[in-house]
DNA sequence: AGGACCATAGTGAACGATCACTTTTTGCGT
DNA sequence: ACGCAAAAAGTGATCGTTCACTATGGTCCT
């Protein structure tokens, strides 16, 4: 039966031309057709399959005459390489993974970044999600590694120290220092220098009580944020109301403006990100204080509507593309053996807005309006 | 050399035990030391290497004593099949991809959702972004298809219809009818039901004069939104101001509320999205009108901040995830010949919230508060 | 003319697994 | 003990390509 469907091939290529009527005739009978083989057009072209894969992988020292030949012969079986069996011989798959920990969780735009990278570096890119934590992500990749199928992965998570030594022994792995178990930023995203300067600007404004809400201090983000604060506000000897430490969540905004005595009264608020800065511009509002008027309002992360709030919002652009495509970059050199390209400026950009401005002209807090 | 390197392995495998000293002793010196095969196990363990492969795709049927061999063998040389040959062999990559116009944007929700049902499924996906339009994307399909990597294809818009119809011929493909060319929503995303469920509760809490800030007129679901409004503010015999063709930006939104003259004003606001009826709300304030007091404002997308903003924004929740993974179960089900299990309720919720009341008491429109 | 040398093309053997068979072993009834 | 089917394990071929060689033919030099 196979050596039949063989033989029917056979007889085929001799048709040439007619491969077009052919494929048409066959589509209700035997939708399943094989697909051509190196083989088939070598025997098409009257060469040997070598010359045709010599022909494929670089135009390499074909006479013009056997050239000719073998791209006629490719043209008319409609040939495509099949990709797993080269991947096979020679090792190499074009193919990179990107793990990381939670699909559902929002570092999408970093994929892109990534993602974009490897396509421009003629790479396929799979994207898995390995749910549980440092453990089972570990299990995971050593699993990719040693699947065969990636030339390399990048991941967006720390990974077991144990398993990070072992891997590379295997596969070119890059591991992106800017997320940890639970997809919480770390590293270069745990950059707080923005929150120094917006409080360097506020304070040059004239502001001088100042309060954080922090985000959850499971997140090195978080901490970082808050310790960034902590030491601006040492540093340039303003005062500080204290820290509320949140969640992330608009609530915790909220909450942390309503639990304020009303005798320490910031005039300036550094939220964690943008929700917790929509949060707190609500709970002054709950207290009747006017953002900016009375309070000036930071958050972070950018987030298209708070550009429309009233008041918008001051936040901070963070470049997740670029990030996540600087860690792709630096895996495909590494798979190159070339210098990564270093990257340019900074990820952060301040956007001042409306809810920042100068303290309330008394200087003395506790005022009404 | 080759030959030589082989012998040293077939002595290693004899050392059995000892395998894992060796593994240390050879850190340094040899690196990228040969990945243990099937036949390395089948030799460890005694057997042939098919009684190890029928081990490890189905545990078919071995004795007890050869499967703690085999197990033993597999554990101690820290063998995993190489996927790359075994997909030469069967001719089953376990892969699929999804193609989207624009890694960019953002459907990256639905993205989660389809990865997810398919690494549910035992699939590994891969991403795949074309740029360009139709035309182009249709190019990149054809070539996915045919790269014979890929048992299945999501994508995510439209392609072309005669190169739609040489595709089924040749791989499972599922085109989701949710995007168009630039990824506008189109489909399921288009339906605009809620629209008119908006308009029904509000026209029963007292509303009659209704505008309607339209997203770009070239996605299929902005002009839906329209028609839903349009329809069903001529269906419930309440009064319409107008509709204001925006492009779904915020801007937009402010700028249908400015160009408003004051003698039309309506009561109640239909925009687009959230970031269009942040605008409204924020073109409102800059009039006067106190929303939700004089205007009543409805958003769509749920966008985080819009539940803190002040008023809180009613808008509409699209469950893109279940999006994503609906059409990607869709795919598998394909592959496996199996029925696509029907997908449950409707995408959409509706969230009311603050920037949605009772008209102004007065039933006047154009009164100043 | 002989040989060195380059350009071009072909040969057989991998790559690592599974498939379709065949062979051996086991279990059980008579 | 024997036969016989079922269970367990083995054999050789094969998937489609490329690698490391080898073979052929032609050109040029001495």
């Amino acid at each position: 039966m196979n050596d039949h469907f063989l033989r029917q091939e056979c007889v085929l290529s001799d048709f040439g031309t007619l491969a077009d009527g052919w494929e048409k005739r066959m589509d209700g009978a035997d939708t399943a057709r094989r697909r051509p083989t190196i083989t088939d057009v070598a025997r098409l072209a009257g060469v040997s399959p070598q010359t045709v894969s010599r022909y494929l992988r670089f135009n390499g020292g074909l006479k013009p005459a056997t050239l000719e030949r073998v791209e006629n012969a490719i043209r008319e079986l409609d040939y495509r390489p099949n990709l797993v069996a080269r991947s096979m011989r020679t090792r190499k798959t074009g193919r990179l993974a990107i793990i990381m920990p939670a699909m559902a969780f929002n570092p999408s735009r970093m994929l892109a970044g990534a993602s974009a990278t490897a396509q421009a570096g003629g790479f396929f890119v799979d994207v898995v999600s390995a749910g549980g934590g440092v453990r089972a992500r570990s299990e995971r990749l050593l699993e990719l590694a040693d699947s065969g199928q990636f030339e390399g992965i990048l991941s967006l998570a720390p990974v077991l120290p144990a398993v990070e030594s072992k891997l590379h022994q295997r596969t070119t792995v890059v591991i992106s220092a800017d997320f940890d178990d639970e997809m919480r930023g770390i590293g270069q995203l745990a950059d707080a220098t923005p929150v120094v300067q917006m409080i360097e600007h506020l304070a040059a404004l004239g502001h001088s009580r100042f309060l954080h809400v922090a985000g959850d201090a499971q997140f090195a983000s978080a901490r970082a944020r808050k310790q960034s604060y902590l030491d601006a506000v040492e540093r340039l000897g303003v005062e500080s109301v204290g820290v509320f430490d949140g969640d992330w969540s608009g609530e915790s905004g909220i909450e942390a403006i309503r639990s304020l005595p009303s005798h320490a009264r910031p005039t300036a608020v550094i939220a964690a990100n943008d929700l917790v800065a929509a949060g707190v511009v609500r709970g002054a509002r709950e207290r009747g204080w006017d953002v900016p008027g009375d309070l000036s309002v930071t958050g972070w992360d950018n987030a298209g509507v708070g550009q429309f709030m009233t008041p918008s919002l001051t936040t901070v652009d963070v470049e997740l593309e670029q990030l996540g495509s600087t860690a792709m970059a630096k895996l495909i050199a590494g798979l190159r053996d070339s210098a990564p390209e270093t990257s340019e400026g900074s990820l952060f950009r301040i956007i001042w807005r409306e809810s920042t401005a100068e303290p309330p002209a008394t200087g003395r807090a506790g005022r009404k309006r």
